[in-house]
DNA sequence: GCCGTTTTCGGCCCGACTGTTTTCAGTCG
């Protein structure tokens, strides 16, 4: 059996006790420690080492349990808590409009424990009867079991980010630029969303509101009130219109930005100086403490300003507070790109077309990589195609002195940890990307020995998509990024934020660790098409939400820097293999 | 259940909307 991690254990514990019904003030000190946990790198250490309490949040009594868990792999308190309510009420915690009151009512009254007996008690029409139930709330219950069935609630940044702009657009058409603003996990660009914050600042709320409802975008008006406006759009997502006054204007944003750890912790620090923090105002007694901008309102707090990408109450308000904060990489920053097929492999555009357009994105290098043999489904290039590919690319490069062509290939990891290749050829390649494409199933221990024997490969320069996620739809390989990371910067391997908005992987979480193993990071975009190589963007977002500075990233260098960069590692991962 | 430059006890962030109420609880963000 898979065993859940700590994090999500004490989730679980937090949201038995919420329908329990026990003190909110210790179920949220489940919620908190889940959270900073999930935050934490080298848990396993600590455990071990016994340090637990040294995390603020965690007292003896969590740490007692969490040493009880990973040792044992089970949890006295969760066994008996289970007993009294049952694990599969989780599951309704996901639908809209179900709160752990409701879900008790629900299990106490009906006996129901999970989602399919809950469809059919709606559907037999056994909740209009119960104590703070109805008619509306019945069928709003069954709508959400639809709707969770279809999406489960959550959706990709990069289906729902267009949309969203295209909403501000129309939205630009009755109000000026600056006073409308997407908000929420969507401008803290998270990869995955659950809804659509769109803040506006006018005088003529009903005017606002009705203009939005009929938008073209909208498919089904949700929830109509004086502040707060809500429909479904036509990806499925939910969106929330707020209007409120210019005066309001940045104290809302920042509140409806989020992310709500990082709100809380904002409003500890107001009420610290004796204020009051809302989506209205600071508020010194009755007194409004005037900030014209987000930055106004951080600099009153005593912070420095924190973009919206690292608000996630990581340690950036502690960074804030020191004055200490990265200044994050930026779109304009990449001057190239890695990680790129042609119709060499399995790309759709010949290798002219995507040197053309990475030219019209202003880069001024693209480093090409179609798959390896093994990769036959992929049509994964034999030595002769290399060749002819080497050709090519001599040719294009001799004609266009303002933009370079690195030869590269995106080769299999073989089962065993080797390359797709001999060294006799790959020696002929400026740059290895080392992937992974089959076989995902490994062990942790031989997936993680696998991946490592690749990275001391003295050819391998990056290691490509390291965990081979699928964001909502397929987990990554059992390996420990820590391990991973480690053994990057032992290998002077460099790692793939691969930028592919259905990957976005490695995960931005692990972003920092990897900067202070002082392992490089390459924004690249694995674009099968011109259009893809516009997915940098969605790597730069999640760099600057990993604390990536342009210096941290290999492909904000010149030309110039990358041959140096690509000779150095290659040398001196010679000399490695040569001592060892 | 956690925490402490007011505290080892008494706090723990705040407001809007809905539905089911007859003054408010539950849910959400």
């Amino acid at each position: 059996m898979q065993q859940k991690s700590i994090p999500k254990i004490l989730e679980d514990i937090a949201m038995l006790l919420e329908i329990k019904g026990e003190n909110p003030f210790k179920t949220r000190a489940y919620y908190n420690a889940a959270k900073t946990l999930s935050g934490i790198t080298n848990l396993e250490e600590l455990i071990k080492e016994k340090r637990l309490r040294e995390i603020k949040g965690i007292g003896d009594a969590l740490s007692e349990k969490i040493e009880e868990y990973s040792t044992t792999g089970s949890m006295k308190y969760l066994d008996e808590l289970t007993r009294e309510v049952p694990e599969s009420l989780l599951e309704l915690m996901q639908i809209p409009n179900l709160g752990p009151k409701k879900i008790k009512v629900l299990y106490d009254e009906l006996g129901i424990s999970n989602i399919g007996e809950l469809e059919y008690a709606c559907k037999e029409n056994r909740l209009v009867h119960l104590a703070g139930f109805g008619e509306k709330t019945q069928e709003k219950v069954l709508k959400g079991i639809e709707f969770f069935k279809r999406h489960k609630g959550e959706f990709l940044f990069g289906d729902i980010y267009s949309e969203a702009e295209g909403i501000k657009e129309h939205l630009s058409a009755v109000i000026a630029p600056e006073w409308v603003e997407v908000c929420g996990s969507i401008r803290r660009r998270k990869e995955v969303v659950r809804d659509m914050d769109i803040l506006v600042a006018a005088e003529d709320h009903e005017m606002i509101t009705s203009f939005f409802v009929s938008m073209p975008e909208v498919d089904e008006v949700l929830v109509t009130g004086e502040t707060k406006t809500s429909v479904r759009v036509k990806s499925g997502i939910e969106a929330d219109l707020r209007v409120v006054s210019k005066e309001e204007f940045p104290y809302a944003l920042m509140y409806f930005t989020g992310s709500k750890e990082h709100n809380v912790r904002l409003r500890g620090i107001a009420k610290k100086k004796g204020w009051k923090l809302n989506e209205y105002g600071i508020f010194d007694g009755d007194d409004l403490v005037t900030c014209k901008s987000e930055e106004e309102i951080y600099h009153a707090l005593g912070l420095s300003y924190i973009p919206p990408e690292l608000r996630e109450d990581s340690g950036e308000i502690e960074s804030a507070e020191r004055g200490n904060l990265p200044v994050l990489i930026q779109l304009g920053d990449i001057q190239g790109t890695f990680h790129v097929h042609t119709d060499f492999s399995d790309g759709v555009d010949s290798l002219e077309k995507m040197v053309e357009a990475a030219q019209k994105l202003g880069f001024s290098y693209l480093g090409i990589s179609d798959h390896s043999k093994t990769a036959y489904y992929a049509g994964g290039l034999k030595y002769d195609t290399i060749l002819k590919q080497w050709e090519m690319i001599d040719r294009i490069n001799e004609n266009n002195t303002a933009f370079h062509i690195f030869k590269g290939i995106e080769s299999d990891i073989l089962p065993d940890g080797s390359l797709d290749y001999d060294d006799s050829i790959l020696q002929g390649f400026d740059f290895v990307i080392a992937s992974i494409h089959s076989s995902f199933t490994m062990k942790k221990d031989d997936m993680e020995k696998r991946i490592l024997k690749a990275m001391e490969n003295p050819y391998t320069t990056i290691l490509g998509h390291p965990t081979g996620r699928l964001l909502l739809s397929r987990d990554g390989y059992q390996i420990d990024m820590m391990n991973i990371i480690d053994g990057a910067a032992r290998n002077r391997v460099i790692l793939e934020l691969n930028a592919s908005p259905y990957r976005l992987d490695i995960d931005w979480r692990y972003l920092r660790y990897a900067k202070e193993k002082g392992v490089v990071i390459s924004i690249n975009p694995d674009a099968h098409a011109v259009t893809g190589l516009g997915d940098v963007f969605y790597g730069v977002n999640i760099a600057r939400k990993g604390w990536q500075e342009s210096k941290d990233v290999l492909n904000t260098k010149d030309v110039n820097d990358i041959k140096e960069i690509f000779k150095k590692i290659r040398n001196a991962k010679r000399r490695q293999v040569n001592h060892s």
